[in-house]
DNA sequence: TTGTATGCGTTATCAC
DNA sequence: GTGATAACGCATACAA
């Protein structure tokens, strides 16, 4: 089981170990005929160069981290934005590291000092966010899902919840009700720091602003039992409520168990409108009405835009804000 | 951004490189006075070792992957998986890498031989699996999510599934039901030889011979519209049939579908156990009498064993499997 | 077009 | 208890 190296290749190939080096790099300056000998020697002898000595001596690391700073509570949509910069990072030949876990300064600033990364992305975007700050000042390369107050010279994926929200209303709207709460997300982390909580709002109060409706707002924390609370409440207070919006899979059941057990059938006498992964919403009785988050793009764009800014020269910051797209299931009818 | 060195420790401290090296290392035969003083030194300073150089001299790389090899379909218990084997890993501060995707012989090697990883977590193990067979002939260090049908020498955590269906079974059969059909795994991998589903069968197949009752089985890929099929058909077919158990989630909003768009109710006509995660179990309408996959677990285990193995001068193999655990939720009820 | 020599940051061996 | 020094496997500048 001992290491092959790239002088057991060279020698085998009769070539010296910078050829094989150049070779192994997609270098010019190597004949044909030498290229292709030593690609077979490599083949035969099943030589992989070490990605360590790789790393020590040329300085690159070709593996990226994602770090998803969260510890108990889930949304439910985790994976597909796995996936998505997985599937970016190993198109690339890049090593994919998962970090689920609120991280030290410390810890974080290792990873790059130790050479383990050459660059991270970073979820769960804080409206100040100290990891952009700490990253930024060392120069680290890192690309966002999701956006900072101020977001200069910084390169992001997000999805444009502010728009999703005013195309769930809208359609709702469209149904003809003007009495329609949204239930934001919460708990995650520090709600008022927390980007899409804060736009969510805000699309929200446009739009009811615009057709002279009174916001109303509540946020809960991503399961089932909060949700199925503040809706109680809810319908108690708002006896002329007729639909909602709500943000990921956990709290739309429990907003359906909430009206079923208070005798408001969906979609009869009742509408509701997620912001969710289309996925969960298929699952769902009834199948949810709903805008839909593409994880999968946008982790599979983050890690691809992260790349970029590794391998090239010139590379210039990208702000990417995905469009909401709505599918009408079955959660959504006209007001009756 | 220039990168600190030991040479920049030991250089600051006063001290040779040895002496910073034995510290890092947590070696014998250094004073504490030198050990503190080093230390405050390596804070001070920021410092963090080269992994690389570290991998190079020493021959360790802390660093270890799953291999998911799932192109298309996935179950939606994935998340937990790699949530699980990526708390064991980074308590351990091992580094967690993350590859879905199916991978080739070629790519498996160069994984070890690029000492990149030190070892794997392999999952959706086939009866007969290459991969065990290849890993084993190099001897490189691996640890399996299921198992296969000649596990001597081999370590791995597995659910129970035979275990699981009879849970399942005789849970029914309490309840007065004997007319039970079994919807079984199919289409994520080659279905004779992927463990699971064959030890489902054994597990039903014995219930079913223990009581006298008429197996029916029948296989579905894990989606909403296949279960669907198979379940018309199947109630077409058998008038009698009171009950089912499903695999995964998206086979039993199939069923639930199918059910309720021919007149029969859950769980007042009919009876469905899942065996599922219980957070999906939870979501669906209604909440599924369950046997839980214990999917954090078993990425969080097999995690620690792999480690275990890694780092353990006389590790001995071990071959755990989960016990199942059934929750009665509200997918079940007596046979009238 | 190809070969030689040096250094990357660390650990391990040996001497003090 | 501590320090010098030789690997480790590779890329790169420079020489041929």
């Amino acid at each position: 089981m001992k290491t092959i190296t790239i002088n057991d290749v060279a020698r085998v190939a009769g070539v010296s170990v910078s050829t094989v080096s150049r070779i192994l790099n997609n270098k010019p300056d190597v004949s044909v005929e030498t290229r292709q000998r030593v690609m077979q020697v490599i083949d035969d002898l099943g030589y992989a160069p070490h990605a360590g000595a790789q790393g020590l001596a040329g300085g690159r690391t070709r593996s990226l981290a994602v770090l998803y700073p969260s510890e108990h509570e889930f949304t439910g949509t985790e994976f597909e934005f796995f996936l998505g910069a997985s599937r970016a990072a190993s198109k690339a030949d890049y090593l994919f590291h998962l970090i689920v876990e609120v991280i030290s300064e410390q810890r974080l600033l290792n990873l790059f000092r130790s050479n383990q990364v050459s660059g991270v992305v970073l979820m769960e975007i804080l409206l100040n966010d100290w990891r952009v700050n700490v990253l930024q000042e060392h120069g680290y390369p890192f690309v966002m899902i999701g956006h900072c107050a101020d977001n200069d010279g910084l390169s992001y994926v997000d999805f444009d919840f502010e728009a999703g929200v005013k195309l769930a209303c809208e359609h709702l709207i469209g149904l003809g009700h003007r009495c329609i709460a949204l239930l934001n997300l919460g708990g995650l982390t520090r709600p008022d720091e927390y980007g899409p909580a804060a736009r969510n709002v805000l699309g929200y109060a446009q739009v009811c602003a615009h057709h002279g409706m009174t916001p109303i707002v509540r946020t809960v924390s991503p399961n089932i039992e909060a949700a199925y609370q503040v809706t109680e409440a809810l319908i108690r207070e708002y006896p002329d409520l007729t639909a909602m919006i709500t943000l990921l899979t956990s709290p739309m059941v429990g907003v359906f168990r909430a009206l079923q057990d208070h005798g408001r059938s969906v979609p009869d006498d009742f509408s509701v409108v997620g912001i969710m992964a289309d996925d969960n919403a298929e699952l769902l009785t009834p199948p949810v009405t709903a805008v839909g988050i593409p994880a999968y793009t946008m982790g599979y764009r983050a890690a691809q835009l992260l790349i970029k800014k590794l391998t090239t020269e010139s590379y210039r910051e990208r702000q990417i804000l995905l469009p909401p797209e709505l599918t009408i299931r079955g959660s959504t009818a006209p007001k009756k």
